[in-house]
DNA sequence: ATGAAAGCGCTAACAG
DNA sequence: CTGTTAGCGCTTTCAT
């Protein structure tokens, strides 16, 4: 293993002088630079994170956190958020994936090896976790959800905003009577998405049809079981469309009409939301509202960086990203 | 920050003594070693791994490596082995995943500072890097992909098995003719998936129809305009059942099928390979063969941390594991 | 069974 | 602009 030694020896200058060649901030002449970086590359040197982690106490590990990789991570996430990050990871850090739900031994992992996180987190369980970061001074960036009372940076999408663009969707398409399968009560998005189904309803004249509110917990199974219950209307006092909480819901809703013999779009209506893998590759290929998990993801590691750097901005805590309609199949055009 | 001096002190031993405490093999009074991980647990330590690393050369991250983060890699795979290691992975240790195709600076971030590494290979492209960690006598567990010349363990699935199983289904449930939606031609899988399609087709006494013979690319857009092109035989030439070479292709079939008002299965039966995460999803739901990714993580891992711990075993270099048929609803039983 | 001392590879004052 | 020196926190001989 070729050492700092060994190259301060190959080019005649000491330790130091080596050292200072691979400090960027460091006073040293171009040259001697540059002749020393040549040198060490040639020799095969390789700078000893270890040695100087002990010294200056930096960390070369970024972690990202989901909150439950066993369960609820719609699996999109995790590589779409892994190559943002890796877009801009400067190359000598690492990048480490984990589960917030079964982490152990935060001191070693978290706490003693890393200079930043970024959490993806979907449900407010994640707070204690979000908390002990803050305590241990970790810089952070949470994005996906909207944190209530921010103790870290929070980068998240405009549910409100989604859905009710794909209400207005509905109303330039047609449709009157409209209904929806909500999200878990506990999640600030299911509550954000209700909003946005109520001010559409408001905002563009719309009939919420009471008894096709139906409740969810994000599953397939659920949307399956709520859409049964709406297509057990008689079919005049059904609404034409559905708004599902999310992706999973709305296929299940989709088998829903399939198994009961009603076509999509034809007899049904049904709009997703998050533009999951599957909402393109469903039959028919569903109208869903896209998360801008890229934008969120980029925008987070972005400000991470930045705050590893030291480079503190105490003003904006939150940012808020708007969401966009996919138009796919799934919704019927009622004017042709 | 509590350093292993503090300790020492406040047991009123050696720094030596401490160090011995948490080391299972060094020879200290058990008495003694309770007394300072309790001690030393109260007061907050926690063992510094840049330190140890310097001295030991140890290293404390496990790297997951697959093909191509960006496209190509199966999104369950992901959290399926993500889960998997976390399950064994020692709790010092820290899970790093990585994009072989997009990898930077092997020297820093592999060489440096990985313990061990856990390829999840989907085609030959990795060979380059597998041979590089070879070469720098990294312990490496390539799984997923049957290696031609074993550089590295290796755990891959029985993929000729797989659709030889699901080639005896289809004949068990009545079907004859029989086509194929074939792979990439540069993958061994697709070879031995075709393999599998051929063994069946002689030893259940099947009809291979020719013009149902298909290129593809394991996506669901060749899936869906090689399915048209076999839809568009006269029915009569028409196999009853397609065999594609994976999920995406097979997903790709059913838009195809459905897009011909053909439905699945009464006028066509399609079996796919993976069982990924919208199989179950996709309406019809897919009769597929799954690989068997659990297991092979679970054995790669394991067989990984063994060659960290310096449990060379050098006989077994290869294991093989038999996938097995998951029946849906895309598949007709022609004898009801 | 325990302690003293040396040193892993590097950076950070402090001089010059 | 460059060199000397003193550690960072830990493990490992070598004594005792």
């Amino acid at each position: 293993m070729v050492t700092i030694r060994d190259v301060a020896k190959a080019a005649g200058v000491s330790l130091t002088t080596v050292s200072r060649a691979y400090n960027p901030k460091a006073v040293i002449r171009q040259s001697t630079r540059e002749r020393i970086l040549k040198l060490a590359h040639e020799m095969g040197y390789v700078p000893n994170l270890s040695a100087r982690s002990l010294v200056t106490n930096q960390k070369f590990v970024l972690g990202v956190f989901f909150s439950n990789l066993r369960s609820g991570t719609p699996e999109t996430f995790l590589s779409t958020v892994i190559n943002s990050v890796y877009e801009v990871l400067p190359d000598d850090y690492l990048l480490s994936v984990n589960d917030i739900a079964h982490l152990s031994n935060f001191e070693a992992r978290v706490q003693m090896r890393m200079a930043g996180v970024l959490v993806v987190s979907q449900s407010p369980d994640d707070d204690a976790f979000i908390q002990r970061l803050a305590q241990a001074q970790i810089p952070t960036v949470v994005i996906n959800r909207d944190l209530e009372d921010p103790l870290s940076y929070n980068v998240c999408s405009d549910d409100r905003l989604g859905v009710y663009k794909a209400m207005q969707y509905l109303a330039q398409a047609g449709h009157q009577r409209v209904g929806m399968i909500a999200g878990l009560p506990s999640y600030t998005s299911a509550h954000q998405r209700r909003q946005g189904f109520d001010d559409g309803v408001a905002d563009f004249g719309l009939t919420r049809v009471d008894a096709a509110m139906r409740p969810g917990n994000y599953s397939a199974q659920a949307g399956r079981k709520q859409m049964q219950a709406i297509l057990d209307l008689p079919s005049d006092q059904r609404p034409t469309a559905v708004i599902c909480a999310d992706d999973d819901t709305a296929v299940g809703a989709l088998r829903a009409c399939y198994q009961a013999g009603v076509s999509v779009p034809a007899g049904m209506s049904v709009v997703g939301f998050d533009d999951s893998i599957y909402a393109a590759m469903s039959v028919p290929a569903l109208t869903t509202v896209k998360k801008p998990i890229v934008q969120m993801a980029t925008a987070g590691i972005a400000k991470l960086l930045a705050l590893i750097a030291g480079e503190v901005d105490t003003v904006v805590h939150k940012e808020v990203i708007a969401p966009s309609l996919i138009v796919r199949e799934s919704v019927l055009d009622r004017h042709k």
